[in-house]
DNA sequence: TGTCAATATGCAAATAGTTGCATAAAAAAA
DNA sequence: TTTTTTTATGCAACTATTTGCATATTGACA
C-alpha cells in the first residue's frame, strides 16, 4: 500500500484536504508517484478510518465541507514502520520497448516514437531544471526535512536526463540500422 | 493492454507455450515487462478467444498437453497497428523516492535502504553487461529482428546505470546532511 | 525410497489503478 | 452575458496486477 504511505509522507509535512493533494502529486510528489484524485480520496477516507488520520471538518457556504486531513500519532508510526522494512526497488516497464523489441515490424513507427518521446523527457526534464534552479536554488540553506524532498527531485533530473541520452543514442543506431 | 503487445511481440518472434513464454518474461523481456504466469495464461487465453493467436495441442503422456501458441494474421495486424499508436512514455513511480520524501523522520534507515538497492542495481548490471557480452557481443552480425531486440537491452544498461549513479550521489549527500 | 526442484497448467480472491460519470459554486475569460 | 476554468468532492464500473492455492509428472538428490 505504497499510496498510503505516499499520503502520509506529503500530510505529515503539511495537513490538507484531497484537493490539495491532488494537487502536490501533480507537481513535486507526482514526480515518483501518481495518484488520481479518485484515488486520493478513497484512500484517505480508508486511512482515516483506521486511525492513521484525523479530519477537521471546515464548513463553506455554498461549497462542499474541506475535508483537511492530518498524519495523528498512528499514522506517523505506520509511517517510520514503513520506512525500515526493505522493498524492491522499481522495475522498468516501457510500452516503447515492447515496441522496440518488436521494431523490425515497423522501424519507422518506432522511430516516430523515439522522437516524441525524446520531446517530452526533453520538456519533464526542462521543468525539473527550472524547479531546481527556483525553490531549490540554494538547498544547504533549505530546512533540513526539504532537503530530502530536493534529493527525489534530483533523482527525476537523472531519470529524464537517462531517457534524453538513451532516445539519442537509439535513435543513432536505428539509422545506422537504415 | 499492454502485456497483451507484448505477448503477441515475444511469440512473433517465436510461438511457444504459456510456459515458455514465462521463462522468456523472466529473461530478456522481463527487462522491460513482468508477467507472472497466471497473468501470461488467462491474457492467452483471451487472445486466443480475440483471434490474435492460434494453438496446436500437443499431448503428453503423464504431462498436462502442451499448447503451443503463434500469431495469426490478425494478431500481427493488431501488433503492427499498435506500434503506430502513440503511447506516454513510461513515468517513474518508486518506493525508495516515497521513503526518501519522508527520509527526515529515520535517515539511517533511508541510507541503509539506498545501499541495499544499490547492490541490487549493481547486480542486475553485471547481469544485463554478461548478457551483451555474451549473446549479443558482435551485434552487426546478428538477424535484423535481433538488432532491435539488443536495443532494447541497451535501455536496461541505461537504466541500471542510472540508478546506481544516482544511488552513489545520493548517499554521498545523506552523508553531508548528517 | 522419500523429498525436492523443475516442468506445465490453471482458478479464485484481493489489491491497485484507470475511466466515466455526477454535483455544485466561484471566478475568470470570451 | 454566456462559457470555461478552477475549486471541491465522490461513486461505480472496469482493467490490471499480485498473491495464494491447486494439480500432476519427471528427474535429480539424499
Amino acid at each position: 500500500m505504497a499510496l498510503a504511505h505516499a499520503l502520509l509522507a506529503a500530510l505529515h509535512q503539511e495537513p490538507g484536504t484531497g484537493y490539495e493533494l491532488t494537487r502536490r502529486f501533480e507537481l513535486s510528489m507526482g514526480n515518483f508517484w501518481q495518484a488520481s484524485h479518485q484515488q486520493i480520496y478513497r484512500e484517505l477516507g480508508r486511512m482515516a478510518q483506521q486511525g492513521w488520520l484525523e479530519l477537521q471538518l471546515q464548513p463553506q457556504q455554498g461549497k462542499p465541507t474541506r475535508k483537511v486531513y492530518s498524519v495523528t500519532t498512528e499514522g506517523l508510526a505506520a509511517l517510520r514502520d514503513w520506512l525500515q522494512q526493505p522493498q524492491p526497488p522499481a522495475v522498468l516497464r516501457d510500452d516503447l520497448l515492447v515496441k522496440l523489441y518488436a521494431g523490425a515490424e515497423n522501424p519507422a513507427a518506432v522511430q516516430a516514437e523515439l522522437l516524441r518521446h525524446r520531446a517530452l523527457h526533453a520538456d519533464k526534464l526542462a521543468t525539473y531544471q527550472a524547479l531546481a534552479a527556483g525553490c531549490f536554488a540554494c538547498p544547504q540553506d533549505l530546512p533540513r526535512a526539504e532537503q530530502f524532498i530536493y534529493l527525489t527531485l534530483r533523482a527525476g533530473l537523472s531519470y529524464e536526463r537517462q531517457w534524453l541520452a538513451w532516445c539519442d543514442e537509439t535513435l543513432s543506431a536505428l539509422q545506422e540500422l537504415g
